[in-house]
DNA sequence: GCTTTTTTATAACAGTTGATATTAAAAGGG
DNA sequence: CCCTTTTAATATCAACTGTTATAAAAAAGC
């Protein structure tokens, strides 16, 4: 029984995540938020709980409905498959939306006030995470021959995130997608080399 | 005639810098500033115009004191030995201090809210000026030999920015210099040659 | 149709933000 | 030694921050 919730939750939350990804966390202001969601700031505290909680909702929603390229990527058959995939898609989604290029997961809490850093742990952690499941996937080439058995598998995904973060840095200042694949294809140009079938 | 200045400016402004460099400018508050100098707030005012004047200014201090080493590499007779400089060190600069981790270029204003915008641009055009500082280096190795003639310089003097950008990212979350090192030497690891006897 | 329950909307909360007015203090020139 | 000029320090400014009471409105059960 009570009164019906007068606005979708998955979609407020969407609106936030806009908010978020073009603002960060610090730089997204409650008016800001009831500007883009349209809900009254008591109803946002009411539905997400404080700030912090929503952005960590916004979070998972952004993993879920435009990082979604990340995990899928991992399943792709060769090292430099998944490279690419995640190269070349984060190229297309930083430059996507004109209102809000860049990457969420990068420019949402990289500096900011002390009152902040629970949720820049949290965007580093997830980083992180995502650099642990890419050299686990590297490891995995390498143990099929797709990979030099020479490689330093740590090295390779800390490379590749790397790439992908300064390409989100630089999608921010405007970078267009051209200039972002001409980037990603910079750091594919001499991807190792296995001895297996599958590398060729 | 007048009373003394009490402090010295050039060392409020080392330690401006190094409060703008861990927290940004937005996540940076006077009395972060105040604290950290030790000059109390209308003095800032009254030396160093309102914020935004008084970060630009910590921009300028920042360049000449820690960022030197940029246009030191540009002098380095081969493309190779400018990119591996500038990778290298700052992979150095980016872990030398364990209270301000990064770069103040990349995390001093990425995402922020609207009032900080004309430092978003500021910071822009500051690592344009970089970026195309570094494809004038290239195009000019391409003459000399040293470069192939096909080599892209616009995306080759991107992708080596883009990973300079993603090594302070990298950094800020805590990664060691020696990952960073390694992130540099993958970076490296293909270098395009060109035919002329100074490229190898 | 009243009661209960939940959601809205208005308003206000204390704390902090960048920026100053004001007053006291210090330095140098005549 | 006074007078002018510049700086320093205390206090304060309005505007905004995230967060909540409080009251009005709507939906469902008995």
């Amino acid at each position: 029984m009570g009164r019906n919730r007068e606005f979708d939750v998955d979609q407020v939350l969407d609106a936030a995540v806009c908010v978020f990804w073009r603002k960060g966390y610090e730089g997204t202001s409650y008016t800001d938020l009831t500007q883009a969601t349209g809900v009254e700031r008591p109803a946002l505290y009411s539905a997400f709980g404080n700030k912090e909680k929503l952005f960590r909702q916004a979070l998972a929603h952004y993993y879920e409905h435009y990082l979604d390229y990340f995990p899928a990527a991992l399943e792709l058959p060769t090292s430099r498959e998944v490279a690419a995939h995640l190269l070349f898609r984060s190229a297309e989604l930083h430059t996507r939306y004109p209102d809000r290029k860049g990457c969420l997961y990068v420019h949402g809490a990289l500096a900011g006030s002390d009152d902040a850093e629970s949720i820049r742990c949290a965007l580093i952690n997830a980083r992180t995470d995502g650099e642990a499941s890419l050299r686990d996937r590297f490891e995995r080439a390498k143990q099929e021959g797709d990979l030099p058995v020479t490689t330093n598998c740590a090295s390779l995904a800390a490379f590749v995130m790397a790439v992908l973060h300064g390409m989100a840095v630089q999608a921010k200042a405007g970078f267009s997608r051209d200039m972002l694949e001409a980037v990603a294809e910079q750091a594919l140009s001499t991807w190792p080399t296995g001895n297996s079938t599958l590398s060729r």
